[in-house]
DNA sequence: AGTGGCCCCTGGCGGC
DNA sequence: TGCCGCCAGGGGCCAC
């Protein structure tokens, strides 16, 4: 499920392969509803040009002015092979562009990609980008102060801080001590400031690694089919009833707004 | 404002 | 070994 650290890399993947400087030949699409057209015209004729990132989506900008909004959500992923190249059943849009084939490959089909003339209102809708240098640790304290909700349920919260999900918001509460069950209001400041250091540690450190892979599901590469190193650097998530690395308690997994939640009852109390 | 439920979908896993 | 049934999970939507 490709979180922050996983969507940036798939965009620096793709920002250094050579698919970035095409232009458009074919466009094909297996799935409906992985692919919606909102623009005016057709995709084919138009160049990338380059590609950003806001949370867990992903913006191909065209030559046009138009945008390639990519949403993962739970399984997809891009694949960049050499065209022309077969096509896996999971392969819902493909791309091509000279010798390049890029698909996107999403079994679960939650994914899609979106062609828009404005990506103005996608863009709003999505709180501040958790890696954005704009994003003090006082800006974060006051975003999350205000709410009164269990802090891992805010921390999902795609409108309010983007681009956390299930893994990371266990392993950044975690670092920082902090129960999920804690309304967010009733951190106490310290731990705020903590979260924030930690959330940028943590985030840093799997982006230097490619982002987390779970399992050895095809799901889980990346793009080009390179697998992230993150996974065994996490602390709780996918670990319950190991140890705790910091106290040796067992780390326990719970129930917090629809998600599965590991965390060390000991390191992080509620209190 | 916040919570809870439903839905989308299918690979993988537990149970037998 | 094989089959069946269940479930995770991001996010949009809706009811309360």
């Amino acid at each position: 499920m490709p979180e922050l650290p996983e969507v940036e890399s798939i965009r620096r993947f793709l920002s250094s392969s050579g698919f970035m400087t095409q232009k458009v030949e074919t466009l094909l699409v297996h799935h409906e509803r992985s692919f919606r057209n909102e623009s005016g015209s057709e995709l084919e004729g138009a160049a990338f040009t380059s590609i950003t990132r806001k949370g867990k989506k992903l913006f191909i900008h065209l030559d046009d002015g138009r945008v390639l909004v990519v949403h993962f959500s739970m399984s997809g992923t891009f694949s960049l092979t050499s065209s022309p190249g077969p096509d896996d059943i999971h392969d819902r849009v493909i791309f091509t562009a000279g010798d390049l084939r890029l698909a996107f490959h999403d079994p679960r089909r939650f994914g899609t990609i979106i062609l828009t003339d404005d990506d103005s209102l996608i863009r709003g809708r999505l709180g501040i980008d958790a890696l954005s240098s704009t994003l003090s640790k006082e800006t974060l304290a006051f975003l999350l102060g205000e709410k009164k909700r269990a802090i891992k349920s805010v921390l999902l919260d795609q409108s309010i801080i983007s681009g956390l999900g299930n893994i990371y918001v266990d392993e950044i509460l975690w670092a920082a001590g902090i129960h999920p069950l804690i309304q967010a209001s009733e951190v106490p400041l310290p731990s705020l400031y903590l979260l924030h250091s930690q959330m940028r540690r943590i985030l840093m450190a799997s982006i230097s690694l490619g982002g987390t892979s779970l399992g050895d599901g095809e799901s889980n590469y990346h793009a080009g089919g390179v697998r992230g190193g993150y996974y065994p650097y996490l602390k709780v998530f996918d670990r319950d009833s190991e140890r705790c690395e910091r106290c040796s308690s067992v780390i326990g997994k719970i129930r917090v707004a629809q998600r599965g939640t590991h965390y060390c009852p000991s390191c992080q109390p509620f209190t």
